[in-house]
DNA sequence: TTAGTGACTGTAG
DNA sequence: GCTACAGCCACTA
């Protein structure tokens, strides 16, 4: 909201991820296109890898690719980090994939 | 200043 | 359905 046009690219992402409801999980490409950037979804992995040492409290676990996959979860402190996380928030997470992925998917552009 | 890197996605075969 | 390739752009060395 308030002064985006002034942030960043990494800025606009961490806004964007923060807004992500307690219980649901969004994709890379949905960030990348709320920020205006839709084909710079690779840009906002690499933001939030960042955002544990920019800002740690960005929900960066509730970040997801296109197919529900933790791609992102060797990047964490374990490897299990990023989905127990999520299923403490009640999204289930199989194999590294959360099940139902549709079902906790939130578009950041429809809210 | 330049080149390399990266937690992805869309398109074509 | 799956696989392979190209594009995208900010940051680091």
């Amino acid at each position: 909201m308030c002064n985006s046009q002034s942030e960043s690219f990494f800025e606009k992402v961490y806004h964007t991820v923060r807004k992500i409801p307690f219980g649901y999980v969004t994709t890379y490409g949905e960030i990348a296109k709320l920020i205006g950037h839709p084909k710079s979804a690779r840009m906002v992995g690499w933001a939030l890898n960042k955002s544990e040492v920019i800002l740690p409290s960005v929900p960066a676990h509730r970040v997801v690719n296109r197919n529900g996959l933790l791609s992102g979860k060797n990047h964490f402190a374990n490897q299990n980090t990023m989905a127990e996380l999520l299923e403490s928030e009640g999204v289930k997470v199989v194999n590294n994939k959360v099940k139902n992925f549709k079902k906790y998917l939130w578009y950041p552009s429809k809210h």
